[in-house]
DNA sequence: GCTTGACCTTCCCATCGTGGCAGCGCCTAC
DNA sequence: GTAGGCGCTGCCACGATGGGAAGGTCAAGC
């Protein structure tokens, strides 16, 4: 009934159909159903888990944790305990990067304020560069 | 007499022999001059280079800007306009990269604290990625 | 019924920077 | 002369995604 074919379930789901087989091929995804022709079926279940991903995704999780996360969000006895504990090791993962970036951004923004950027050669970037 | 094979450039500039090769490869550096057996070989005007690299890479440069860079390190007469346009953009592009990972974080930090993170198995996280 | 165009399929290649490994040659200290 | 440490090339891998080619399928309009 809701059956619909990879480019439906994709803009259902938010999801290119590119990702769609990608996901499938890592088996982030179970292999979808087949027509007699080769075209992959999906419903309401599969739209609804491609969503799940897609959320993941913009939160910066991998594959590989998205796939304990669908582990995790389909075993409806687990304990919360354990999604939360996955969550605040990625926080502790994304806040290392935002460090790392802003770091670079710090080191950089001192360069910069030293610079004229006037006609003149003479440039302290490019000797905090050098040095 | 300053002449080194690349594990020596290596150690003297903090890039690995396989960086070294890598950049040769895409032209960031110059061939180096080989030996009779085929070794490379390098000065103190390459090692300087590669520090170069080394703390432009550390910046978050890329590559290709990185070639810019010694570009313009190298043309003495540029204005040092150029250069500081440059790092404003890329300043530009490492916050955009920094307000991203903040965005995921404070999304997710959301997310987390409204989950108990005990037993029971309701969890506001999974349900976050559900909608 | 036939054509057209949109959709689907698989397979390959590219990104970006880095690491690892294999298989081989070279060089030096013993 | 041999061992082991270095060097060489070349291939594969990562992670997530996009692009494209070459071909099959389906539905709408004529």
């Amino acid at each position: 009934m809701t059956t619909m074919n990879i480019g439906r379930a994709a803009s259902a789901s938010g999801v290119t159909p590119k990702m769609i087989r990608h996901y499938e091929s890592v088996r982030l995804l179970e292999r979808a159903p087949r027509s007699d022709a080769g075209y992959r079926h999906y419903g309401e279940r599969e739209v609804h888990t491609l969503r799940f991903i897609r959320h993941a995704r913009h939160l910066g999780f991998s594959i590989e944790q998205i796939r304990s996360l669908l582990d995790l969000w389909r075993d409806h006895e687990r304990p919360s305990r354990e999604v939360k504990a996955m969550a605040m090791s990625h926080i502790a993962a994304l806040e290392a990067k935002e460090t790392e970036l802003r770091t670079m951004r710090i080191a950089l923004d001192r360069l910069i304020h030293a610079c004229h950027g006037d006609d003149r050669p003479q440039c302290p970037i490019l000797d905090g560069l050098t040095e």
